[in-house]
DNA sequence: TGTCTATGTGTAACCGGTTACACATAGTAT
DNA sequence: ATACTATGTGTAACCGGTTACACATAGACA
């Protein structure tokens, strides 16, 4: 690979001139410049980003950390995220933290060590006093930490009460929850909105609240037995996963979705439009939300001013197959 | 952020003397040791990475290419890559290609300027004759590129043959492939695997191929056409994602899963086990495609040699309810 | 006693960029 | 004519590590 120094001598000129050329500042005759770029492109130079990294203490790189790809709400996240970068030149680097504080803070560690410019994180476990050391940039998706970082999140609260105001609407009386695992803030806000809007509809007394852990499997289960023990016509589960498995627990005791039971799930991954009845949502905008964490990382490195720190996005009810059924209102 | 010359001055020796107990190499008297952790331990050194690339010209990090994240196919992969590389200590830089070749250069140019000691690549558009003068070690991985190069992929034909096979064990006669594009080479093998199953069975002239673009929607539209205009009894799905697609036609149109028409697919992505019937399929060792690629990679990359250049990993025939139906045999 | 080797440490060049500063020239205002 | 400013370019230090090389010491061996 040529370097700066092989380009100047091609030249005929110093390497702070080619280095004004590659970056357009300062003063270089229009005539240098020509036999600059002349040289630059005979020898295929680029420059080297270590090197300019080292100096500038930059690197055109960020993190994205992330409890686990696999699961399927992150993919789109990260593509968004990963999209937006790409426009502005800048590269991610992708970490799984499996919710695990011991990865986040190695990941982070590493991460300070690679001159990342920002890191966005999308996280519960990380208490906020550690991460105040830390002098990146960051903004916290999906899941708040702390009022002292940006964040984009959406409307988990209001979600919630949509959803279950739906069902009531389509006729559901005894309508049970399912819960995402406790630890997750935005299980609870969910869980909180659930409770809010059961009051609210005169429900109050009728709640359900079956445990899950925000996974199929689980859910399906804990469904399996309430089922044998609880009267229900509606459940609103705390994510898509979980309406999958209260899904295939419905079904596989005989029941019909919707006819029987309806069911509403959280999130909006694109699984809900495959399983059959195609299952009704609260659809965040994931996609939306990567891309605006990206932009406003971005506006942080750069030192430009954000307008607001927090950003809440609104969600939107879904209306498909598990929840369409006549009206006994 | 403390740098090597004031753990040296702290420690009263050299930044030579401090480098060698880093990287424990060199002669380091035991005190003269002792002294330098202590410092580097008060002052909470951390070496700086992108200074160590730049004379290195390493970087301990890797760049991993796909088409698109958000194809229910990756994230595993991708996982597996994370996790093998983070064991390793390298970091992963994430980049969704679209299958372009432009978008494939341009990473790997970026990739080669931040000086990756390794890249990953999914991918069936690049030529060959491209990848020749990269002088990064590559691996492929999902799709080969080139006997040059290594590469992990799992045996498409004879998942191709198997599922096929198990159409016909369990009645089918009138079996339609969903094919993949054209300029996917796995679709081509998995094409080829279906041709010569049949022709091995005694349907080759009641061979039915169906053009699809691994897309679910794209499928289900060409499932109903073909279903309005031909008699089957079977599909063989060309993935995952269209063997879902082919279930919503076909029960769109009123017929039964499996007992009117058997399904299969082909990856064996969490998904098949979210419908209604569960899809069988064809599974492939994503994670340890990945992982092995992973470490083939890091093998390169360590200069160590390889036992072997290609990996073909065997498949597995997952036997679930969309097959499950009594022999007519 | 002289030579050789193993051990231990420091100096300074190097990786490939960026930029502060010095210096030169030409044009312009006074 | 003088002073000042805008333009144009080069030298060398710097970013924070690594390592070739020089040098010093001590014990072993002939």
């Amino acid at each position: 690979m040529a370097t700066i120094r092989d380009v100047a001598k091609r030249a005929g000129v110093s390497v702070a001139t080619v280095s004004r050329v590659l970056n357009q500042n300062g003063y270089v005759n229009e005539e240098t410049e020509r036999r600059v770029r002349q040289a630059m492109k005979e020898l295929n130079y680029k420059p080297n980003e270590v090197a300019r990294a080292l100096f500038k203490k930059t690197s055109k790189t960020v993190g994205l950390i992330v409890p686990d790809i696999t699961n399927p709400f992150f993919p789109e996240l990260v593509r968004a995220v990963e999209d937006v970068m790409n426009i502005y030149d800048y590269t991610v680097i992708l970490c799984n933290s499996d919710e695990k504080v011991e990865k986040e803070r190695e990941y982070i560690e590493v991460l300070k060590q690679k001159y990342v410019d920002g890191v966005i994180l999308t996280t519960n476990q990380l208490a906020p006093e550690e991460v105040e050391e830390w002098d990146v940039p960051i903004v916290v998706l999906d899941r708040p930490l702390h009022e002292r970082y940006p964040s984009v999140v959406a409307d988990n609260y209001e979600g919630a009460r949509l959803a279950t105001r739906h069902l009531y609407e389509v006729g559901c009386r005894r309508i049970a929850h399912i819960q995402g695992p406790n630890h997750v803030v935005n299980a609870m806000e969910r869980f909180r909105g659930y409770q809010d809007e059961m009051r609210a509809l005169g429900l109050g007394d009728r709640q359900l609240v079956i445990q899950g852990n925000y996974q199929l499997k689980q859910a399906k289960e804990a469904v399996m037995a309430a089922l044998a023990e609880h009267d229900m016509d509606g459940i609103f589960a705390g994510n898509d996963a979980m309406a999958v498995g209260a899904l295939k627990a419905v079904q596989q005791c005989g029941l019909r979705v919707p006819d029987d039971i309806a069911i509403i799930g959280y999130d909006g991954i694109p699984l809900t439009e495959m399983t059959t009845p195609e299952l009704s949502t609260v659809s965040q905008p994931i996609y939306e939300m990567g891309a605006m964490a990206a932009r406003i990382l971005i506006k942080q490195i750069e030192g430009k001013p954000l307008e607001k720190l927090h950003y809440q996005l609104p969600v939107q009810l879904m209306v498909r197959q598990s929840t369409s059924r006549r009206k006994t209102t």
